[in-house]
DNA sequence: TAAATTATTGAACAATATTCAGATATTAAG
DNA sequence: CTTAATATCTGAATATTGTTCAATAATTTA
């Protein structure tokens, strides 16, 4: 068979997707073109980025999930974001915050399994302006994108 | 007016959304029929769990966020599970994961501000079981389940 | 109060997901 | 290798759904 999941996968994860809005119509029961309406105005807003699928990440090749608490050098302070950035722009992390606490950033990460996470860790980790990283390696994802698995 | 944004937000937090078979297939020149079988069989195999929509938090009332390091205490190593699903039943947790490294679990929550973050930490918490919890709070999300902000 | 803007809704339309049946490819068995 | 069985692919037809439009109602502003 031609290897569509391939293709899919990516697609999927980050968009080309749709809300339902006749069913959302049917529960709330409310006029589909109501639902229309609000939903086409909470994108307008910019309060909905975009739509997407959630993966069983155990069964598409990312079983390999884990934390990567930054600590940054002095000089990258004043501009954390350009580094987040640059973090960002792999495809392995899924998440970037910039925080306070005893870390500068958290970000998370998916990979295959363990071998692909270290190459991924030291490729995106490996940056100047990177002091400390403190991996914490995932054993059981519960819940993930506000669905638990 | 009517406030469909509290009942629809939840529901498109969740699930409510379809992939877009005809734009996929545009895109990647191939037949609609043929890109809904694979999606079709993605579902069937437990690879995609749902479809779902990605809010700019910040603009619906969730912007403040946090990560929660947390320790269980001795008696709870040997079933960290049953913790975890309570802290993940809350809406306000949007991932839980556990972990090997420094803290047994990874939390990420949010909320409409400091107080409400506060208060969801306080009961979420307050478990038997959870030893210490070290909280990071993010300054600004860069990436969120997979998609740039 | 009156005017203007914003929200709601049903009917008509266009686009899309889904079903189905036949064709093709792949795998398993002899 | 050949045949049978199974799985995948695909176009045509259908049913469902998102979208547009125009008219009405509600809300806000002057």
């Amino acid at each position: 068979m031609k290897n569509l999941y391939e293709k899919l996968i990516p697609m999927l994860k980050k968009g080309f997707c749709t809300p339902q809005i006749a069913q959302i119509a049917r529960t709330i029961k409310e006029p589909s073109t109501t639902i229309h309406f609000n939903v086409k105005k909470l994108e307008k807003e910019g309060k909905i980025k975009g739509y997407k699928a959630v993966f069983d990440y155990t069964k598409i090749e990312e079983g390999f999930c884990g934390f990567a608490l930054v600590s940054l050098s002095p000089d990258t302070y004043g501009n954390p974001e350009i580094i987040s950035k640059l973090i960002a722009n792999n495809p392995e992390v899924e998440s970037v915050d910039i925080c306070t606490g005893d870390w500068e950033l958290v970000v998370k990460l998916r990979a295959k399994d363990q071998t692909e996470y270290f190459s991924a860790i030291k490729r995106i980790m490996s940056k100047k302006g990177i002091a400390k990283v403190n991996s914490l390696v995932s054993l059981k994802s519960i819940k993930s994108e506000f669905i638990e698995i």
